[in-house]
DNA sequence: GAACCGATTGCCT
DNA sequence: GGCAATCGGTTCG
């Protein structure tokens, strides 16, 4: 079943933990199942993008939910993101890994498995880069389907975790992982 | 405008 | 385990 700009209407929290087991379809050529998230708040969250207020950058984090943010980290590498909440509140989900179930182009020296495990790399395989910032994501939002969501098989066991590579509000677990998938990013 | 930095990754020792 | 790559965004003067 796909899912409509309702599902991203609600706490970043809920719909972080919902989108594990949520199948990624990406020009309707690759398709993956969602093991690894991080949600991300809004001024309440010194360790988000939109913690100081809405930047050139953090503006979408703002807007509307179901739409996806994608930025540039180190210069290098690009990390995918859907926003949540209702418009004028910042929240957005960031997509750390997931298992390749199809169209996934294998490279050369990785095992498929972990294609797309970590957040670069599951952009990286699955094509996604700047020019995918703002794209719509929920099925009923107008304009191109290049990045759809639909639901799959949902996780056994769900593990929550500090945030990797956030020194801020250590305390909040807020990454949520399928424990019992070999497509992780980290342990 | 300039300086600093990062929600990462892969290659090096 | 250490560290370079590489660039847009953010902050500061």
């Amino acid at each position: 079943m796909g899912l409509r700009q309702e599902f991203f209407d609600r706490p970043v929290l809920e719909v972080a933990r919902d989108l594990l087991g949520c199948e990624l379809v990406v020009d309707g050529r690759a398709r993956v199942r969602i093991v690894e998230v991080e949600a991300y708040g809004g001024e309440d969250d010194p360790a988000s993008h939109a913690g100081r207020g809405p930047t050139p950058r953090s503006r979408l984090m703002f807007g509307p939910p179901g739409f996806a943010y994608v930025y540039l980290i180190y210069g290098v590498h690009h990390c995918l993101n859907f926003v949540t909440g209702p418009d004028a509140t910042a929240g957005a989900v960031l997509v750390r890994a997931a298992e390749p179930l199809s169209g996934v182009v294998p490279r050369p020296g990785l095992a498929l498995e972990q294609t797309c495990a970590g957040p670069g790399r599951l952009c990286r395989a699955l094509g996604v880069d700047l020019a995918w910032n703002g794209v719509p994501v929920a099925e009923d939002l107008p304009g191109p389907d290049r990045l759809r969501l639909e639901t799959g098989r949902t996780p056994r066991r769900i593990t929550a975790s500090p945030r990797i590579g956030i020194r801020l509000a250590v305390h909040r677990l807020w990454r949520f992982h399928d424990r019992e998938s070999s497509g992780l990013s980290r342990r």
